[in-house]
DNA sequence: TTGACATATGAACAATTGTTCATATGTTTG
DNA sequence: CAAACATATGAACAATTGTTCATATGTCAA
């Protein structure tokens, strides 16, 4: 009801924002990556790992969750090439993807900062 | 149980990554920042006023969403430092608090690209 | 003041999320 | 091979989230 089009206010300023707006698949793209640093324990996983290469139980005493819990997280975080992993024997280690990650978060603690 | 510190495979590594991770403050203050923008509804609302101020119907107009709904996201982007607002009468103007969070979907968009 | 309009907000309900627990997979060592 | 260990995963449950609906607030015009 309130949806209908006669009642947009300034027509040309909604067209402008209309052709800002990526299409679905980015959208979800990116809320995807948001959605995955929104969590705490995951936040603390990608810092964490911003500074060095860790295995799920060293990753689990980070965050002072159980190990499979942090293998759950980390599912998510692989699964958004946030973070990539390594077999060594039993051991999986776990390292960021690339560097945008961490570039983001700095960012965002500037943000948060002020 | 398996929360044990006896179980941690690597001492200094994880010393290190807890080093790195910011206090509990901090943390919640990004995560903030990153569940805001985890929304479609949110960032397209973000998106939309990256390129023009623009009013809550207009907003509505652009989501697809209901006056209501977007009033309700608008709020938490608000508290969040995210959008700030202007009113005219009875129109309300809503824009970007500042240009951090633009370049912060900016460069997700790149990351997200490859 | 009254009516119309733009926006805001509280309560409630459905959908989503993160954890736990139990169990499965994969790897090394005896 | 079996046992021990590190990690992964499915199901279920509690907590959180986004929407809708009803109503409240604030502003303008008559």
């Amino acid at each position: 009801m309130d949806v209908c089009q006669e009642k947009i206010l300034h027509h040309e300023s909604v067209q402008k924002a209309l052709n800002n707006i990526p299409d679905m698949d980015a959208l979800h793209s990116i809320t995807g990556i948001f959605k995955a640093l929104s969590d705490p324990n995951r936040l603390k996983i990608v810092f964490a790992l911003a500074k060095c290469e860790l295995c799920v139980c060293d990753l689990a005493a980070v965050c002072g969750s159980s190990d499979s819990a942090v293998s759950h997280q980390l599912r998510i975080l692989r699964n958004l090439k946030i973070v990539r992993y390594r077999r060594e024997g039993k051991v999986v280690f776990y390292r960021l993807d690339d560097h945008h990650v961490s570039t983001l978060i700095n960012q965002t603690l500037e943000h948060v900062k002020e």
